[in-house]
DNA sequence: GCAAATTTGTCCGTATGTATC
DNA sequence: AGATACATACGGACAAATTTG
């Protein structure tokens, strides 16, 4: 059979067996959920692993390499193995090397990703702007600022700034698995649109002035006024994308 | 320095390398954007990769088993590496485990998939009452028609049903990412929910109602009415989940 | 149907880089 | 600085799946 180590003796012909790295994932996954670990929490070290699992190293290294693509398992060299934060990082990684390889209609998924960016903040606009205090208006105030010091729209305040706008407008919703997509496809998008020469932010005036007019509907409570700068907002985004399309 | 292989010359000291893994899944996505490959196109294979990209077979190999994870490649025993189909499989898997894992609000992942999938539905409503065309409606109604035939709502057959039936709704949208996504939930749902005890599709006659009644405000071209009964179809979903935290 | 060739799966032994104490 | 524990990487060998002659 194999070389050294043992495995479960009946071959059982006909059952076509998962191979041995997948059984170690999700060893490894029933070890977190028995033990009820939490992210950060440490996990035995590889020599333990093979031995509780009876697989060799090389199996349990691709099932560790597996793991930690998703976020379940974080790995630090010569430090040791711990529980993942289980971010989106690899619906980040997917969605981006989509982008970059689509054939015919590269910009179809960058549009795609800015119509679900619009629908989440557009469809919970009545929610948003209820839920969405004073103390919030002054930092998304804040983020608009900070793009109106960065200038023009390229420098890496100012995008970082977007990012937080973008990230606190839908905060208040509690819904964590909303924001952490909508931080998700920001970040798809800042990676796949300079690949297509897609200008991102290229009018900083025009984006921060749009930026002011969802602050101040947030501050006048007024939902419908908060739907229309959002359109108002993704508008441009639209045209550029339109734009680099027309360029091809 | 290592053992065999040739590696550039200055180890650069204090650049604090990134490891050679990284290095190999860089590699393979800039060949397969450099050749425009397709999914389902074949990679070169496991010694070709380690002769081009300087690494040995373990690094190789897990530097594949990464992009496997992310389905950017598919791996097919004893045939051959493969351009993968890119879909949202690394989403659901980690999106799984972390209900799986969550500690005190296990129930919270469930509740913020069902309102990520009822925002696309009911944010959708004007355009998707506009697309949706008589023969989409008679596709909606056979699934509904298979749902009222299966019965009890525990069978394959109605899960299957229901599954098609969301599907299908969205379609028209012709966004492949919402689609994508509205399905991934609807998988996660489906795996992590019988873990916590909350049951799916517990009353199947209502719930059969309540798609008909989809389907008749598809047929009305009622937007509104569609909306509503979103509404009434995802209010049950809450409710069996708000059932099953109370009895924790 | 069988045997050879190709390709991925798994194992082992060893050496090296890294972080902690 | 040294010792220890850990992950990283290498190379070779054999096992299992698939295709092909």
């Amino acid at each position: 059979m194999r070389q050294g180590a043992t495995r479960p003796i009946a071959p059982e012909p006909k059952v076509a067996r998962q191979p041995l790295r997948q059984e170690v994932v999700d060893g490894i996954k029933s070890y977190i959920l028995r033990y009820k670990l939490r992210p950060g929490d440490p996990l035995p070290s590889e020599p333990a692993l093979c031995e509780a699992l009876g697989a060799s190293r090389s199996s349990v290294r691709e099932a560790i390499r597996i793991l930690a693509a998703l976020d379940i398992v974080e790995v630090r060299h010569g430090h040791g193995t711990y529980v993942g934060r289980l971010s989106l990082s690899a619906l980040v990684e997917s969605l981006a090397f989509r982008g970059l390889l689509s054939p015919d209609d590269d910009f179809q998924v960058l549009s795609d990703l800015i119509d679900v960016r619009e629908l989440f903040e557009r469809g919970m606009a009545e929610r948003l702007v209820r839920d969405l205090g004073d103390e919030e208006a002054d930092r998304l105030q804040g983020f608009v600022d900070m793009m109106r010091k960065a200038g023009d729209g390229k420098g890496p305040g100012f995008i970082d700034a977007d990012r937080s706008f973008h990230t606190l407008l839908i905060a208040p919703l509690g819904n964590d698995l909303i924001g952490q997509l909508s931080a998700a496809f920001w970040d798809v998008y800042a990676i796949v649109a300079p690949h297509l020469d897609v200008l991102t932010h290229e009018h900083g005036a025009a984006t921060v002035a749009n930026h002011q007019r969802i602050v101040d509907a947030v501050r006048a409570r007024d939902s419908a006024e908060f739907s229309a700068a959002l359109t108002e907002h993704y508008g441009p985004v639209r045209r550029r994308i339109a734009e680099a399309r027309a360029r091809r």
